[in-house]
RNA sequence: GCGCCUGUAGCUCAGCUGGAUAGAGCAACGGACUUCUAAUCCGUAGGUCGCACGUUCGAGUCGUGCCAGGCGCGCCA
């Protein structure tokens, strides 16, 4: 629709110029959008303002120009131009421009909104990736959301997505897990210990040493203490991953690929990856730790790669992770990180450019914290202490839907309150009713006319759709203002995806949920006279097509019945 | 001290690459169910967009400097 207005713009234009009415043929960046105000028109386009410097003509005057090189009658979808403001052209489409997104979208069905932007580019998008040593929580559902859904929206738009989950299986803090619960299980055993700070405090390390100890307690009895540790690091972060694994099947979030660190050490990959910096004389030596010149590339300072004792760090594998997601041919690499690693976005960076790849090719979303709160009171989250609210808990307190709605309801730049009791409400507070109610509505309107023998099923109209024949009967201005906003849905979407924000979505779904509800209560969708009604159905199944298309990308479910 | 994020209605937040009269929900007040689901709708009220300069036809949006809050600045992960 935009490039059609366009069209006329620049035909105009043109015209004008040839005419003499216009000293330059210049065509400026102009932009063309759908004004906030409904009396200025279904688009507006700044043509004449941003070309007033190269004109040498007030910006009134160009539009003025413009307006009348228009023959708006020659034009079937215009019913009228004008010119507004410092020299705005506003255009007023005829209803008739709109009725054939109903019949896009009855065509498209589940791929409205889809598009190719993404020119089949592989991206990958790494999310979540929380080390096995505990269980997940709220924070970590906002990243499992925002990833999530950033990869379907991605994906909708033309893009070869991949999710992954890095799985942090090796270094210092595997080797803390196995003695947390290695010392847990000596204290079941009726030894005498020291529970040091530094160890993972909740109580599930009790429930795994406790397994441990039926299951296999008098092997572990028998090995020297070292490998008791190592036995129960690995049966520790194997039970801990499986649930990982779980909660996020239950959140709605499923991963193509589960990557290792560890496997990076077996492939002799970080080697590699260390010899290569080296090669390239951005790795040096010094006071015996072997340090990466980040600050070459835009950080702080040197980080070390290799400590002085010859272990590596966790930057090591990163490096080496980094560099093999290139390698492994993605165009684009997306990482989701909490926002207090904000911190490391430097040196990654530093890492990917000196690995020969371009900076626009890796992003971060910084996903900002979440309070917990129930009832307007904050919850005591504290990790150390092992006293925290987990992911799950709260799925099965107030339910996939409405956590994933509310953690996709907000801009990830900004701080979320979670709080559990608005969640859990069945109320306008709680934004996901408010939308799903809206597929739910239409799915009872839809089944009663199918019972009253007025539509008797879904492809019949689809075909009274594609028809159109009476669809100009929509004539109300609720009933066209719900039409040019399901066909604003592709762009929104398209939007969504350049910008990596999946709230958009959300924006666009409570705004359209709005529109419709407000519909609903001003008209009856089944009347007396079978054409509108069935027009009208061609309408809500629209809506509900679109909003199941919306939902869906956000990973929440569209019910047909609530 | 340095870096990142945030600051918009009483509260929680939208505001898309700079556009016209800054929006929504909640809370407050007044209305609408013998009706396709009231988990809904309609109306009223509510603002120096943290502050100050600057960029230009035009700034909530961009730049600089302050102020306030959150987070981060390890040979930890």
């Amino acid at each position: 629709m935009k490039s059609l207005i366009k069209d006329i713009i620049i035909n105009a234009a043109d015209f004008a110029f040839k005419n003499g009415l216009l000293p330059s043929d210049f065509k400026p960046d102009m932009d063309i959008e759908a004004p906030r105000h409904a009396n200025h028109g279904d688009f507006s386009t700044n043509f004449a303002m941003v070309s007033a410097s190269v004109q040498k003509m007030a910006p009134r005057k160009i539009a003025e120009v413009i307006v009348s090189a228009i023959d708006v009658k020659k034009i079937d979808i215009l019913e009228k131009i004008e010119i507004a403001g410092p020299g705005f052209i506003n255009f007023f489409l005829a209803p008739t421009a709109w009725y054939p997104f109903i019949k896009m979208i009855h065509d498209d069905g589940e791929n409205f909104g889809r598009s190719d932007i993404g020119s089949n580019k592989k991206v990958q998008v790494e999310f979540v990736s929380a080390n096995p040593t505990g269980p997940l929580h709220i924070g970590h559902g906002r990243g499992a959301a925002v990833g999530d859904a950033v990869g379907n929206i991605l994906a909708f738009s033309g893009f070869d997505v991949q999710k992954e989950y890095y799985i942090n299986d090796s270094g210092r803090q595997i080797r803390t897990l196995g003695l947390s619960v290695w010392l847990r299980l000596s204290q079941l055993l009726g030894n005498q210990i020291d529970f040091p700070d530094d160890c993972y405090q909740g109580d599930y390390i009790i429930d795994i040493a406790k397994e441990i100890n039926s299951k296999m307690g008098d092997l572990i009895a028998q090995k020297s203490e070292a490998e008791a540790v190592d036995i129960c690091a690995k049966y520790a972060a194997d039970k801990i991953l499986q649930e990982i694994k779980d909660d996020l099947v239950g959140f709605g979030v499923e991963f193509d690929r589960w990557f290792s660190e560890q496997s990076l050490y077996d492939s002799g990959k970080v080697q590699d990856a260390i010899n290569t910096f080296q090669d390239k004389g951005v790795i040096y030596q010094k006071d015996g730790a072997l340090w990466f010149s980040t600050e070459s590339f835009g950080d702080e300072k040197d980080r070390v790669v290799v400590r002085n004792n010859g272990l590596t760090t966790y930057f090591a594998s990163d490096i080496a992770y980094h560099k093999d997601k290139f390698d492994r041919g993605f165009d684009r690499v997306i990482d989701v990180w909490g926002a207090d690693h904000h911190g490391y976005i430097n040196r990654i960076n530093a890492a990917i450019e000196a690995s020969g790849r371009k900076k626009e090719q890796f992003s971060v979303i910084l996903v900002q914290l979440v309070n917990l709160l129930r009832g307007g009171q904050p919850v005591a989250m504290s990790t150390r202490s092992g006293e925290f609210v987990t992911l799950k808990e709260i799925v099965d307190e107030v339910g996939k839907d409405a956590a994933r709605f509310i953690f996709l309801s907000r801009s990830y730049e900004s701080g979320l309150d979670f709080d559990l009791e608005v969640a859990k409400q069945q109320t306008a507070e709680n934004p996901v009713y408010y939308v799903q109610y809206v597929h739910a509505r239409i799915s009872g309107i839809v089944a009663k006319a199918s019972e009253a023998g007025i539509i008797s099923d879904q492809a019949k109209l689809s075909l009274a759709a594609k028809s159109q024949n009476s669809l100009e009967l929509l004539k109300e201005a609720e009933e066209l203002n719900l039409i040019k906003l399901l066909a604003s849905f592709p762009e929104v979407v398209q939007k969504s995806a350049a910008a990596l924000h999946p709230h958009f979505i959300f924006t666009y779904l409570t705004s359209l949920a709005s529109a419709f509800h407000g519909y609903y209560n001003h008209y009856k969708v089944i009347t007396e006279d079978e054409d509108l009604t069935i027009s009208r159905l061609c309408l809500v199944s629209s809506v509900k097509q679109v909003i199941k298309n919306g939902l869906t990308l956000l990973g929440v479910s569209a019910p047909e019945r609530m």
